[in-house]
DNA sequence: AGAATGCTTCGACTACCATCGAACCATGGA
DNA sequence: TCCATGGTTCGATGGTAGTCGAAGCATTCT
């Protein structure tokens, strides 16, 4: 009766409504905060914290300290097909809902990541700043580089008043709907705060989604893309 | 917050100690009784009648009345892939039992999965036929390969018959020992079949074990992994 | 340094559910 | 018809785990 692994312990760790929305809210391959995850479950944020450590103890999340952000994330494609299986059988059991909705698809193209760009505009223009060697990869540290100081003063961002404190200037960051780097650090805010400000994109209240304006997408692909 | 099948409510039918050894008792595909499955798990009767109504309300188990008796099985491939995915994130979960006992050893090299062969031989024996294209992957999913038809032709199995069904003929298994995939589907089947009618293994009843005789074995061998 | 934000820990409360004994149905055999 | 056996239902009990408010760390920004 006691045989192969503990099976039992890990059904149940999916199997309460609040981890479950976690992990599904993870099925993407992103990471998510503590905080995010606690809304997308509907729970408080005690409550969410004390799934997340279950989670970990059994192995089901990684965790990534960024700050004094956490971002969780699935463990690895195995968990990832375990819960894929689990959602096979329960499409059978129960009625599925279908939502495709349209949030999804912008927060792929651009949304805040803490203080920063995320999503596919910022992929794209990370790797185009790698490309021109606006910024340098060494190692996991990357830099400004040899092209950069000139290229951000071009454009109304100094450089030199960004490296004084104590943040880092550039870091890479994760990106969970791509899953490649973007750029954080005081440059990335700088960045951001360009484009808030010269009004290229808005950002809808009580969402993460940032939204350009026609004008506004030309403006930032012929600056940071072209 | 709430999108897609409820992973919750089944995970959690599992996430029961008893249930789960039920679950597992019937992992080698055959029908037990309520009595049998009651003693598998370790409780008492009512209790486990309890249990089966709740499995059967889930729709993971499917019930046969013989007269005073009533056969309860899984209630189908999906269900036992899911279980098989479980195990897999328990076993590099779980507090890995300290030695793997004589019993774990055989169930390693070779066990049946619901209605196929899994294990080391099973692992094996996919890789030989990805690398003579017998099969061939292609993206997540599996077909027969150019060589495949004619290779199980010769040996008895008739590939053409097997297609006809809506279930799949090939399928990728992950196994949980190995952390590789091996083959299910209609063809799986047909090879254990194979397997057991040629006397080249038998089943000690009661566990998921497959046992090779040695001409059996080499039989095996020769045919599946030359 | 001080304030603010993100997250975790602690403690108390509550609700759910697994469990079993006893009684209750159903089938099969004398 | 009367028992015997296999299963299910009922009722009461107990343990466990999810929940949140408040307080405690940690990190970062001013």
């Amino acid at each position: 009766m006691k045989e192969g692994p503990d099976i039992a312990r890990i059904a149940s760790l999916v199997g309460d409504p609040a981890r479950a929305n976690m992990l599904t809210a993870l099925m993407d391959g992103g990471a998510l905060t503590a905080s995010e995850l606690a809304l997308e479950a509907g729970v408080s944020l005690p409550t969410a914290s004390s799934h997340l450590a279950k989670l970990m103890d059994g192995k089901l999340l990684t965790v990534a300290s960024q700050g004094r952000h956490r971002y969780y994330a699935l463990a690895g494609t195995e968990v990832a097909n375990m819960i894929e299986a689990i959602s096979g059988v329960a499409a059978h059991s129960g009625p599925r809902r279908a939502r495709p909705g349209p949030r999804d698809k912008s927060m792929r193209e651009a949304r805040v990541c803490y203080d920063h760009l995320a999503g596919d505009h910022a992929v794209a223009m990370f790797d185009r700043f790698v490309a021109e060697k606006i910024i340098v990869r060494d190692d996991e540290e990357i830099r400004l580089g040899p092209a950069g100081q000139g290229f951000f003063a071009a454009i109304g961002i100094d450089t030199s008043g960004l490296g004084n404190s104590r943040r880092p200037m550039c870091r890479a960051c994760l990106d969970w709907s791509v899953r490649r780097s973007h750029l954080a650090g005081s440059l990335g805010t700088a960045i951001l705060d360009k484009i808030l400000t010269e009004k290229w994109a808005r950002r809808p209240s009580g969402s993460r989604v940032v939204e350009f304006t026609p004008p506004g997408r030309k403006a930032f692909e012929t600056l940071f893309l072209a």
